[in-house]
RNA sequence: GGUCCCGUGGUGAAGUUGGAGUUCACGCCGGCCUGUCAAGCCGGAGGUCGCGGGUUCGAGUCCCGUCGGGACCGCCA
């Protein structure tokens, strides 16, 4: 499958089952040892491997060199047998070196020693990066798992469609990347944040399963997990409950999994509610327990000002780590809980004699201590870390704390999967209109049993909106989506929006509803996170080829670039000075 | 928009109290070398200490600004 007419084995596949066959192998000089005139050794790479070649010295060929190579396949002598190397036990012997290319000294070298090398000159000669063992291994992880997950969309009746990269603009959620349109002067594309309204279009089309590995753009500030350009598995499907949906996407999941060699495990299912209680957060990281214990009944007569009156107060075990966090820490620990928006933090070392060292533990009865104590499970050398605050404060605070103090690196541990279900249907309230916000999007179905207090009392209604989380990274998130034209302006009416206004707005998209829309739902889940964190890479800049820095440049491009004054002028845009 | 960290030959680092562009490893160039495998030994070349300004007799070092990169907050319905 790997020979051509340039070669007839790759540099990582022969073995002592090959001696005495007449090869020809091509690649890219990996490393030369010179002995004197006669004698070298020249190690010839590809993305497979590296391949040893017994060479007279008088050819001079040189790191990243391309070159072919034919000769015989022999046994290294026995003293001289690499097991760090698949291909150690054969040599090629009698080589005719046939230099095809020469090649300037790379600006790194193109071995793990790079992982060392500041990312931009990587990404500035990202071609010679690519080369390296880890970025093959990261991009050909990243296409398997693309397969595998076709493959398994495909075997569930699942459809590809490609929907449009020009789209127009909607002003909700993100940032939109907008294109000028060159035929009308002052009218604009923008690029799809996802195909949302599209795939949901295809319902209302009879469709009934699409997915698509689709491209999406956001003009948000980007960090180790978020790029403008990134990639989802996007999926709608009709005559739907959010069970249907779960099974066919961690199906997916599962098989993507598998694909990279990965044990998955086990899928587990938890409500909003009970994550934010348990881990403080929307998307725990179910590796590592240190989990939030409920206080409030604890303190719930106590005399400490601090505590005193505080709706919710919650705690955790950073377990054995009282003698590590000297003062420093603790103060930095109490800056970070500050930010967050938390009034304060309690700290609490326990002594060996299990006693409670902190500023504050002379305010705290003997009884609150020793309830305290039982409830976090607390022993000698425990930090016990406590916020005092509104609930969703105290929550937040400690689940931060939490991940800062306990989590993994990405390439620990086993995979928890967890569907965090029963998302609220409103989060927050909008500055301007002073109406609830949609904590997913205006399209999302609200749950059941709560549809009759959404007047009444919207910000208790849950939706059936959902995220997968993996190991405490949001894989995705999705719902299943309003359907009835009714429900879809009861829900407009109490973000605020008009019927006159959503029609303005969404009309192409809402008017369709009135020809037929199944009941129907969907996912989007986001590929690049998915891959690194089989990847065991931090940041997803690891698994994409040609990736933009933080500021949204490329430094091999050198992307973005200003235009000829000509192309402004067809499309009639004037650009401002910079300020 | 904000907080913090980084920027020194091609690469990675060290550079103390402000005292000569100094040091180390790798790479590069030349020489030696017949069993190495990140080969070894000898010699050599290679610098806008990101950029600009300031303090100072003197700045890689201190101060201000700026550019680039990174982590995070905001933002990502």
């Amino acid at each position: 499958m790997s020979s051509t007419s340039m070669r007839t084995h790759q540099c990582g596949e022969l073995r002592p089952e090959h001696v005495g066959q007449q090869v020809t192998l091509a690649g890219w000089v990996a490393s030369r040892r010179e002995h004197g005139e006669k004698l070298a050794f020249v190690d010839l790479r590809d993305h497979t491997g590296v391949t040893q070649c017994v060479v007279d010295n008088v050819v001079d060929v040189r790191p990243e060199y391309v070159v072919q190579v034919t000769g015989v396949v022999a046994s290294r002598p026995a003293d001289s047998l690499n097991d760090r190397l698949a291909t150690g036990g054969i040599e090629i012997q009698d080589c005719v070196v046939e230099i095809l290319n020469v090649a300037e000294p790379p600006p790194f070298p193109v071995s793990e020693r790079a992982d060392q090398v500041v990312e931009t000159t990587r990404l500035q000669h990202r071609y010679i990066d690519i080369r390296r063992e880890r970025m093959q291994r990261n991009l050909r992880l990243r296409a398997a798992v693309n397969s595998a997950i076709r493959t398994a969309m495909e075997s569930e009746g699942f459809v590809e469609v490609e929907t449009p990269m020009l789209v127009p603009s909607t002003p909700e959620g993100a940032r939109e990347f907008i294109v000028p349109s060159r035929q009308q002067p002052g009218s604009f594309y923008a690029l799809p944040q996802s195909p949302q309204l599209f795939k949901q279009l295809l319902m209302v089309a009879g469709i009934d399963r699409y997915y698509q590995l689709a491209r999406c753009l956001r003009d948000e500030d980007l960090r180790a997990d978020r790029q403008y350009e990134f990639m989802q598995l996007d999926a709608e499907m009709s005559f739907v409950d959010q069970q249907d949906v779960h099974r066919v996407i961690g199906a997916a999941v599962v098989a993507a999994a598998k694909a990279a060699g990965q044990d998955p495990g086990e899928i587990v299912r938890m409500t909003w509610l009970e994550a934010m209680n348990r881990f403080g957060v929307d998307k725990p990281d179910l590796r590592f327990g240190m989990e939030l214990a409920d206080l409030t009944a604890v303190f719930a007569a106590t005399e400490f000002k601090a505590f005193a009156g505080a709706s919710t107060i919650k705690g955790i075990n950073a377990a054995g780590m009282a003698e590590e966090m000297g003062r420093n820490k603790l103060d930095g620990l109490t800056d970070r809980a500050k930010k967050i928006g938390a009034k304060g933090l309690v700290w609490l070392k326990v002594a060996a004699d299990g006693s409670l060292e902190s500023p504050v533990a002379k305010f705290l009865s003997e009884a609150e201590q020793s309830a305290l104590t039982a409830s976090l499970d607390a022993k000698p050398g425990d930090l016990l870390l406590i916020v005092a605050d509104e609930w969703a404060t105290t929550c937040e605070v400690l689940g931060t704390l939490r991940n800062d103090l306990g989590r993994p690196p990405v390439h620990e541990g086993p995979y928890r999967f967890v569907w965090v279900i029963d998302f609220p249907m409103f989060v927050g309230v909008d500055e301007v209109s002073g109406r609830p916000r949609p904590g997913h999007h205006p399209f999302t179905q609200p749950h059941p049993d709560d549809v009759h207090m959404l007047e009444t009392d919207p910000m208790k209604v849950r939706s059936q909106a959902y995220d997968l989380v993996l190991n405490g990274w949001e894989l995705g998130s999705g719902s299943i989506r309003i359907h009835q034209p009714e429900l879809q302006s009861r829900i407009f009416r109490i973000l605020g929006i008009s019927d006159e206004e959503a029609q303005k707005r969404f009309g192409f998209f809402l008017n369709p509803f009135k020809f037929g829309a199944p009941p129907h739902g969907g996912f989007g889940l986001g590929l690049d996170r998915l891959v690194a964190i089989f990847a065991g890479e931090e940041n997803i800049r690891e698994v994409i080829a040609f990736p933009k820095t933080q500021s949204g440049s490329d430094p091999m491009t050198n992307a973005p670039t200003p235009v000829a004054q000509k192309q402004l002028d067809d499309l009639g845009i004037r650009v401002l000075p910079p300020k």
